[in-house]
DNA sequence: TTAATTATTGCAACCGATTGCAATTTTTTT
DNA sequence: AAAAAAATTGCAATCGGTTGCAATAATTAA
């Protein structure tokens, strides 16, 4: 069988006894060809298994209907809920998207921004690895105009956009909230204030406790990589603390730390929140399963990746210019559970 | 500044005065080409800033590089990690991912599917939708010899393979193990059985009933699309049944449904695993979370994905032949914890 | 020193779709 | 019925890299 032939326009042309031009116009109801002639062009397309040739077409007009991705990491909770509003925002408009993970490395995420600008993606959407300290090797992006839209983890840049949360905001409120609750020796555990989200959740813990005329205590502030270690070994330092040093509550910037956290204070004895409060991010699934459920915020991850694409494509389709909307910031919700409620009540 | 002009090959050519031909044949380090000349070309690449236009060497070469994935859903703690061994294999062997979600509609799938086709992916990975009944629209893949490899949720198909656990044998190891701890009366709550993986699953668990001479009773089987819901609907209909009635202990197809059914029991007085045990499938965090601990089954998503990344791009560099090997089994781990411990022993 | 090898390089056609402009056909106007 | 306007269609060049084959240059053998 010829069936590995692949068919041309030129195969449909003769075919049809025209010219490879009117196929081509007439594929997609081009104005100046025939609507008769159109519809027998789509019908010998159909009939002789016709595929458009991307490369043939990219070849002319430079553009790939491809928006690459690079997230630091493919499988985190919140982050596949953003590739997934990714998807389903982009396959909308009929964009498709290569995605990579740099797996919290820079080296990778050079490499990986390598390799999107070769494969010449329409944009670039990036939430950047943990300890990026530089984008030169976003800029090849920007030299050749070719859109950029940092995502959660930002950074900022003036021809590029930022989708995020107003993480000062919510890591306030998560701390205003603890402080309502009667807590008072917060502990924030968090990750490398070189990123964004980081940074933004302690000047919102700090901005809460000046509210509170509490002063900020370094010795209360633990950086580490937020994992479920990371958690457990906050535990063990607690535990090891004189009473006096103690906190009385835990302010943690994901709720995998908070948790593993928790769990090992309470395997310790502790009583969550009667000894020591808890208070996590990002409204992972274990937020409410683990006893007593965590207090979170609420991290609209779908919607960022939806918002995030939409932006890129109306960018290059010339609706809108991002260099003129430099930061979005989206709703994200603070969740109250028992692990914060030392009054019974709100 | 002329940034944005983009550098042939024909720039090149003309810097050095040699022929475009050269160049080309340069570039890729060609035997026939002088050492020296390589270096040259190459260094002249670097100054000028080249990069291969992709879409010009694949229209010759009608070759991508790209490898499609279609997932049910992106969200998902199994799923997402699976696509990250899927991205860390291709991009390791220089290959790109196209990743599209079906968000368990037929439909979708099948447009994604065409998508892949239309943008002439190298390879297809699939897992099908929830209720796939036919891969019609996978059969142009077959026809135009592009390789395809199911994983997870598989298809049987000659010219394909499959990667996947042995769910038959998964499910036997959970029933049997709930059996050994005393339970007498498993419900198991499951998905759609069209699905292999569920179809098997419940192979596994009659066997394992078989084997203790227990009969299979229907009315112990409930279907449904294993979410938070459906857990905790099933805990809704086992407090409502007259004890004599009332199962022993649940084996989920999934840890969501498992936990959410088991938080309700809690919620309504029963003890688990005292009065009801229980056990879940994939090892979701959820599951080392919720109290007790749920039993479950470690589902090796990462190395799926590559695993099935792997083989694939040995099949496309000629390495070895998919049709060759139907299936791949990976080893998946019961993983016993408190919820299904009745015997205070193993 | 010349012929025979071997190593390098370049010509020109090709992959498949697109597009400005000219050519042809059809329709409308006068 | 002829001229003008509008609607269709096709020619030919182009995008950038690849490759078979011929041409030229450099080495080696006779």
């Amino acid at each position: 069988m010829a069936e590995n032939k692949e068919i041309t326009i030129y195969d449909i042309a003769r075919y049809l006894k025209i010219s490879a031009t009117t196929v081509s116009r007439g594929l997609k109801n081009h104005p100046t060809i025939n609507k008769n002639t159109c519809k027998k062009i789509a019908e010998a397309a159909r009939i002789l298994g016709y595929r458009s040739n991307t490369f043939a077409s990219s070849l002319l007009s430079k553009t790939t209907h491809t928006l690459g991705v690079i997230v630091p990491r493919i499988s985190s909770y919140f982050m596949s809920y953003v590739l997934a509003g990714m998807e389903d925002a982009a396959s909308r408009q009929g964009y498709t998207l290569i995605i990579n993970h740099s797996n919290e490395s820079t080296e990778k995420e050079k490499v990986n921004a390598l390799t999107m600008f070769n494969k010449r993606v329409d944009g670039l959407l990036i939430s950047v690895a943990y300890d990026t300290r530089n984008i030169d090797h976003i800029l090849p992006f920007f030299k050749k105009n070719i859109p950029v839209i940092f995502f959660d983890r930002t950074w900022s840049h003036p021809e590029s956009m930022s989708v995020e949360i107003d993480n000062i905001k919510a890591g306030y409120e998560v701390t205003k909230h603890l402080l309502e609750q009667g807590f008072r020796k917060i502990a924030h555990l968090t990750g490398n204030l070189l990123r964004n989200v980081y940074a933004d959740r302690l000047t919102g813990y700090k901005d809460a406790l000046r509210e509170y005329r509490i002063p900020y205590d370094e010795k209360k502030l633990f950086i580490g990589p937020l994992s479920e270690n990371a958690g457990t070994q906050l535990a063990e330092k607690m535990i090891a603390m004189k009473v006096k040093d103690r906190p009385d509550a835990v302010f943690a910037a994901n709720d995998t730390s908070a948790v593993y956290c928790m769990l090992k204070l309470k395997e310790a004895g502790f009583r969550i929140p009667g000894d020591i409060g808890f208070a996590g991010f990002n409204n992972d699934p274990i937020s409410q399963v683990v006893t007593p459920h965590l207090t979170t915020v609420q991290y609209p991850g779908y919607q960022m990746g939806e918002t995030a694409v939409n932006n890129l494509i109306n960018h290059l389709k010339g609706i809108t210019e991002l260099h003129a909307i430099p930061k979005i910031i989206l709703r994200a919700e603070l969740m109250i559970r028992a692990s914060s409620l030392k009054k019974k009540t709100l």
